[in-house]
DNA sequence: TGCGATAAAATTGCACACAATTAAATTGCT
DNA sequence: AGCAATTTAATTGTGTGCAATTTTATCGCA
């Protein structure tokens, strides 16, 4: 148990953005992930039928800028989104290449046993809505300069 | 592409505090990736070592506990660290279940080059060191409280 | 001393993320 | 019309995360 020779501050784990970032985020999915086993929805898959309750039937690439995923990432889990019939995989007739991806009944039916999911963080962060504003505001501009960076 | 017909606020994707620090997460993972590449370091990895450079020798479970993660993520992930030659796994002599992971001098070597990593974010977020700690520090609280409810 | 309970790490299986490639359809340009 | 370039999704392969189980070692206590 030796500590390193040299001591920045700057490598420090509890300095970093980064990690603060991915730690608070690996939390928060573990804090949905018993709300939305009841709902037979894992957290990448909740976030896909976020977008889809706000706008129904994009395609597989309007859903992928809109949550930042590729093709690699959405087309597996659409498909068990499919399976366990929430959603439908419908090819464009006019461009066979794209794939639309439209809410079942089942699908929609969802969205207000989801209610309560994101009052649950609310609960758990010990912060006011204002604060939680002001902290989703600040994350969203940063994701926004960081993604213009890279 | 319908909108839904109930729209509450609480649901829409940009109002979610999970969903800013979820995509916040992984675009700075993606902005680190080159950066990591050329150390040869996925970013958990790099996560893993700026906690050994803090502090060389725990043993897996301190180490988990430290980043938030289980034996299941981190025993493959440092077995690929010692294939690269950054860490050693070695059995305690006192008490044979426990596993020290300790940085090796190519490991330590590592450190001086990672040493602009950070600096990488500063500069794309387009915040002042000051935001950036303030913002460190909201988020290290919302991860405790939300590790404390879950 | 012996033996059940506990603790630590590893293993197994599933679901992301993502780079790289592939397959298929459409566009654009001559 | 024809064909290369582009677009879209799917596929392949690697590396996390994590629940559940297994393996091995230690501890507690009669």
């Amino acid at each position: 148990m030796r500590s390193s020779p040299t001591n920045d501050p700057m490598l420090k784990l509890d300095n970093q953005l980064c990690f603060a970032v991915y730690s608070a985020s690996l939390a928060m999915t573990r804090l949905y992930k018993p709300l939305l086993e009841k709902l037979q929805l894992t957290y990448p898959q909740y976030l896909v039928m976020l977008a889809l309750w706000e706008h129904d039937g994009p395609m597989v690439s309007e859903l992928g800028e809109r949550l930042s995923l590729d093709s690699g990432t959405l087309t597996p889990l659409l498909k068990r989104l499919e399976t366990n019939g929430f959603v439908t995989r419908l090819r464009d007739v006019a461009d066979e290449r794209r794939v639309h991806i439209t809410l079942t009944p089942a699908g929609r039916k969802l969205k207000s046993r989801a209610a309560d999911v994101p009052a649950c963080l609310l609960t758990a962060s010990h912060c006011s809505i204002d604060e939680l504003v002001a902290l989703t505001r600040q994350l969203q501009a940063l994701r926004d300069h960081v993604k213009a960076a890279a």
